[in-house]
DNA sequence: CTGCAGGCCCTTA
DNA sequence: TAAGGGCCTGCA
């Protein structure tokens, strides 16, 4: 499926930190390469999400083809890739807050968009994000999942409750691998319930979330944001903060953003992130 | 060899 | 409620 795309760089978005499973052909383990095959280019892109794995070639700046159905297409990859936001409108809301520092970051950063990843897959992920460098946690993640199916899929809540410590040692988490199967366990006696944590709005998202042992400010707002698509989660981390104090001087106020504040979240910490 | 990477927990005062 | 030490692991 050929599609001409406006506000989207999957390249961009592959590395704005959001996700760790969509990869670029070159960067492809022999375990990965194996279950794809054929051959590739720079330009092609696989992601690994919802049990499925989708193969994205760039042609053009503007112009991707997407190997897959058009019912496919329409259910999953547009909900996924938020294709179906205008992030136009966004940017111009953006640009009128007439801030230097965010109109040099929106420049940076244009094309990211904030994914609809799966929940589960989502507080997994950025527990495992805390204290811990991006190279590791998609090691760390990508050995779960081999360890899980042959198919990469996500590790699911019943197999990280139950399966053998080794699992974790193999996928190095450290002391993260209590907090997974802390929470997987919670899931499976619905003291993690999702159809509640859904129905929640912000406020209460976040007391909920923080209440599981290995979550606390920083991953609630992440898994609020990139979990359950409420893009005024602004999660608070080190380069933000480090922005917010050398650039900001200390002051600055996402809440300004009102529902768009992740958004600009994403953009501050692309553009901080890859110019330093 | 230390220091640290997209924090959090736990203990103190 | 704020501050500070400790924490798995791997890499610079």
């Amino acid at each position: 499926m050929k599609l001409e795309l406006e506000d989207f760089s999957i390249k961009k978005i592959a590395s704005s930190g959001q996700c760790f499973r969509i990869k670029n052909f070159l960067e492809l383990n022999e375990v990965e390469k194996k279950i794809i095959g054929g051959e590739g280019s720079e330009n092609i892109w696989f992601v690994f999400a919802f049990s499925k794995i989708l193969k994205i070639t760039q042609i053009t700046e503007k112009i991707y083809d997407f190997n897959t159905s058009e019912e496919e297409l329409r259910d999953v990859w547009k909900e996924y890739f938020d294709l179906n936001n205008d992030y136009s409108k966004i940017n111009r809301k953006i640009l009128t807050a007439n801030d230097p520092y965010l109109i040099k970051a929106l420049e940076f950063s244009y094309g990211i968009r904030i994914l609809k990843q799966d929940l589960w897959e989502i507080i997994v992920s950025f527990l495992i994000s805390q204290q811990n460098n991006i190279t590791k946690i998609k090691n760390s993640i990508f050995r779960l999942c081999a360890s899980y199916s042959k198919n990469l899929s996500f590790p699911s809540p019943e197999f990280l409750a139950t399966c053998d410590d080794e699992i974790f040692k193999r996928a190095s988490l450290g002391y993260r691998a209590e907090y997974i199967k802390e929470i997987s366990k919670a899931y499976l006696q619905k003291k993690l319930d999702f159809e509640i944590l859904k129905s929640m709005d912000y406020v209460d998202a976040l007391k909920y979330l923080k209440n599981f042992k290995g979550i606390g400010d920083k991953i609630a707002n992440c898994i609020i944001l990139f979990g359950l698509h409420k893009l005024n989660a602004f999660p608070k981390d080190v380069w933000i903060n480090r922005i917010i104090k050398d650039v900001y001087n200390g002051d600055f106020n996402e809440e300004i953003f009102e529902d768009f504040a992740g958004i600009v979240q994403q953009y501050m910490f692309f553009y901080e992130r890859l110019r330093r």
